[in-house]
DNA sequence: TTGAAAGCGCTACCAT
DNA sequence: ATGGTAGCGCTTTCAA
């Protein structure tokens, strides 16, 4: 059934059918009428892509992040999804993986698919190599960054102050009396490196040495965290606090540590970062930065569509982050 | 840039070009070179709108499920994309909230993107509403329900058997000589009507009341859990486990016992179900049903891409869970 | 208010 | 091995 099936049926032309079929106000009501109800009648559906050959769109965009089962990914996903929809607009996920070639081909599948946009959670990426990739796709379609900031044409990013709020952790911490304060982290991202400048800032502007032993990366694996923690103790360095990039990674020291014996907070306080759903489930409850997902992804949707309507649009939007308060650690 | 205008500057005709294109043999390798070369050197990209239009299809799946901010969702989303993605399919994705009227919306609209497929997971519903659009939808694309069961042509299902494995949960309390089981539950999918039934059923055949104040339908909301579970207790009842239909709604009935210093499992052992990565978030890590999310998604797009191949499939595939076992219950 | 017809850019069949 | 060409099903412009 196509629109010719359709516009025989009502014994009208294709040009009327495909008035009626996209709300024109120049069909006489009658003959509207006529054509809808044989669309109906019929159970029609305009071929859409015949319909995106014309106009060469299909209102949609690519979301792109490096791992959508992650808690903090996942969240993302679903608020730029929703928004995107309410807007008319579909989404193509790819959840990458952190290989930069993987990334790089799915830019190029959904860029291939014709997307009218590309949305990128959590990049961009320490290589340089892929950033220039970025700017080339940049060159066709508008290219959103969440947490991530660049300086690239037709490129919009909107990103949480982490540097700032990971700043204002540490000296939170050095007023309560913690001076040597264990950093854990995982990911070399912008948003990653942005954190752990912001914890070593502090330490130079407090006047404090950074212990570079204090410095852990660690896989999100409670196991390996573990080990991290016991092997560290071993050595002989200690601790007076813990700060991590990850809710996940704070969760792991945190139960490391219980596990000594240790009381959080009493003994050794944690500050977990994103305020992600896992802040609840431990015992005392994470206090965590809030580095306001929801907002940045609500924020990058809008920015988009603004784009699409040709209004003038910041490039570079940043938000700042906020300390939840809960059990394991209040000012 | 077009195939006419590729066609021209390599001295070929357009349907050259697309032999070139679509890898076809019968291309001379001086030709296909000379193709080739210009396609790079323009740096051009075939339209996959007016590919999909003579194709009819676009090789995109829709995938659909309530909310992928929600982990298990976001694990089976990342799954599923993932395979996909290996056979050439791009995924689309709906996280449409837990409205009947929203899922059949964004059916509807997934259908008019002319999907080849969907793919629903964690559905179907209770409501017979909902499945007979279902059907409708399973007339024109073949449609996968991941945990969810149900009879109808061109619908394939894969799911884990939830409720023995909920059974064998309360077999195992039991043993323990535990006979007070609170059962704490969410959702009233299909899944979730297993799991409260593998809970019933159990006491039946054990001989043993269900005693209907121990089931408890609570949101995923720690705070609601907690008094919950202290109105519970403030009218007397005890309970001497925790079922949970959901991991997380174990861990908010675990830490509402901790607070009031229980010891877990000591006093009061707890299961929870899905495996998530929550269950090592707590302390002592929970234990859990691993109801195979990997395995069932990945059956799924392995059953997709053989119906698309024509092969002969199965239409219901049921698999078993696994109790992990950790901190919360040891067998 | 309506219709005729020219694209949109590709695939695939039929010739050669 | 290559070319010509008829679709695929829509939108939109131009006429009437």
């Amino acid at each position: 059934m196509n629109i010719y099936d359709v516009a025989k049926a009502a014994g009208v032309s294709i040009a009327t059918v495909s008035r009626v079929l996209n709300g024109s106000p120049n069909v006489r009501a009658k003959t509207k009428e006529k054509v809808l109800h044989v669309i109906e009648e019929a159970g029609y559906t305009p071929n859409i892509f015949a319909r995106s050959l014309g106009l060469n769109t299909m209102k949609m965009i690519g979301v792109l992040c490096t791992d959508v089962s992650d808690i903090y990914y996942a969240k993302a996903v679903s608020i730029i999804e929703n928004a995107l929809r309410g807007y008319g607009y579909d989404s193509i996920l790819c959840s990458t993986g952190n290989k930069l070639e993987d990334k790089q081909k799915c830019m190029d599948l959904l860029l291939a698919k014709r997307v009218d946009a590309l949305i990128l959670i959590g990049s961009t990426f320490k290589e340089a190599a892929d950033n220039s990739h970025i700017e080339k796709i940049a060159e066709k379609i508008p290219t959103i960054i969440i947490n991530g900031v660049m300086d690239v044409p037709n490129t919009y990013c909107v990103a949480c102050d982490e540097f700032k709020a990971m700043y204002d952790n540490v000296v939170a911490l050095y007023k309560k009396g913690c001076h040597e304060i264990l950093y854990l982290y995982d990911a070399e991202t912008y948003s990653g490196t942005q954190k752990l400048n912001g914890y070593k800032q502090a330490h130079k502007d407090c006047g404090w040495p950074v212990a570079s032993e204090l410095i852990i990366k660690v896989n999100k694996n409670m196991q390996e965290i573990e080990e991290a923690l016991n092997s560290l103790l071993e050595k002989g360095h200690t601790f007076s606090a813990v700060l991590a990039s990850e809710d996940q990674l704070a969760i792991g020291a945190m139960n490391a540590l219980l596990k000594k014996n240790l009381k959080v907070p009493e003994d050794i306080p944690i500050i977990g970062f994103n305020n992600s759903m896992l802040c609840e489930c431990t015992y005392p409850p994470l206090t965590s930065v809030d580095n306001m997902v929801e907002t940045l992804c609500t924020m990058a949707v809008n920015v988009l569509t603004d784009v699409f309507e040709g209004k003038s649009v910041t490039h570079k939007m940043i938000l700042s982050g906020k300390l939840i308060e809960r059990g394991t650690f209040k000012i």
